[in-house]
DNA sequence: TGCCATTTAAATGCCAGACAATTAAATAAC
DNA sequence: GTTATTTAATTGTCTGGCATTTAAATGGCA
């Protein structure tokens, strides 16, 4: 393998591209052993740091995994759904903070993506769903609850709703636009009438999940979006005003 | 700042974790600079490789930038949608064929979000949009064209139609369920009748969308889902009979 | 004073060589 | 045959250094 040393490109940054795409071209398949550090160096012609540099970019992407030891080294990771979710919320998150992105934008896709699963959950879910939803209103229901710890329920609240639709692909799609949000929500302070609104239309959504009526839980899912917006939009202009 | 030298984490993922909170918790903002490595090494009392191995790790995470020369370092990057497309695809393809995720989850997956961002398409879509789902259609129907030729002229034509919606974190969740699915498509060859049939809803879709009707949208979207994952079925049979 | 060339300093990029820690396999002892 | 020990391979980390890049400081000159 060759690497141009005149690219502008960081020589670790290179070397990281090559190993990931023959992962991604399927050269490289999961759980096989990559190539001692010692070994990459001398085939790349860098020396030992540079190539650490290059694994541990692809370690920082869940690409390979490395381990110490006789038999050790680095291997080509299966990559779980679970470890690609903290990735997906984390880029989501810095990207809604970074970029400005407006209340109603983040509100409409976020919402857009979530009652696109509300047929399927509608049919599949199951008790364990509609249990975790029930504990979540119930949650929300006490008093004394602070901000945070209720917009950390409800985003439990509406991921049980979409891994109702027992489909993982669409679960780790959504988790990035439902707990991205968690941000954006923590701004808003939910008066005790807010909080009992939104407990009302959780309620119903579970009771139309329960009776595995789609068009009950659609309906719940634009009645929260609409109040969620109007709040958020309240709130902005109050805060306006003080300022 | 500190940080364990017993913990069974590496040094360098430590480091990288501990930068990454402060990145996501807004105590490093947008285009702050770290200090050099040389600083933070005395700071977490480690070797200048370990953090430059932490600081490669934010990079390939697109957190931070790095610059050479004098008034140069690390800086917390702003992270935007094109930076992180690709790795929003990477994760998606990789997840898929790593966890031998049925064709017909992922095709569910991908038409039941595209569906949602129909009404949205349908409603704000530009001649823009419009007109690369025209030009996607041509080269469609050219003779002569790969599958995969076929298969990327699809993505593009899909693509237009998310875009359409006029929502960039739509747009970005959907890159991934949308771009991820074409290494399932590719394995797909397409007959002439094929071609013919799916360039016949891909311009009842464009003319649905032409004129603002969202139901038109949906239906030609539905008529694309249930027309390739029968597609897939039969291809898989057939290849199935063969072995 | 103002402009241009040169020097300097600060920072990242890269390298060589070494030692520590970990782990599994080979070996030896009983 | 089982257990303890040694060995070898590999990653993790450190020290120290040189190369390269870049902006700012400096100096020379008109």
């Amino acid at each position: 393998m060759k690497i141009d040393p005149n690219s502008n490109a960081d020589l670790s940054a290179q070397i990281a591209k090559s190993i990931r795409d023959a992962i991604i071209s399927g050269d490289l398949i999961v759980d096989q052993r990559l190539p001692s550090e010692a070994e990459l160096s001398d085939q790349f012609d860098v020396s030992r740091p540079t190539v650490r540099e290059a694994l541990k970019r692809l370690a920082a992407q869940s690409l390979i995994r490395t381990q110490r030891g006789a038999t050790g080294g680095a291997f080509v990771n299966k990559i779980s759904f679970e470890e690609a979710y903290p990735q997906q919320i984390t880029t989501s998150t810095l990207l809604l903070s970074m970029n400005a992105v407006s209340f109603e934008t983040a509100c409409e896709a976020r919402y857009t993506l979530e009652r696109s699963c509300a047929p399927l959950s509608a049919l599949r879910r199951t008790a364990d769903h509609l249990a975790t939803m029930r504990a979540e209103i119930h949650r929300q229901s006490q008093p004394g609850l602070t901000d945070e710890a209720f917009c950390a329920s409800d985003v439990a609240f509406h991921r049980a709703l979409v891994d109702g639709a027992g489909n993982p692909v669409l679960s780790y799609q959504l988790a990035g636009a439902v707990e991205a949000m968690q941000p954006l929500m923590n701004m808003i302070t939910f008066s005790a009438r807010d909080r009992a609104k939104i407990i009302e239309l959780h309620t119903a959504l579970a009771d139309a999940l329960e009776a595995n009526n789609a068009i009950g839980v659609d309906t719940a899912l634009a009645g929260l979006e609409s109040y969620t917006t109007n709040l958020a939009k309240s709130v902005m202009e109050k805060r306006k005003n003080k300022a």
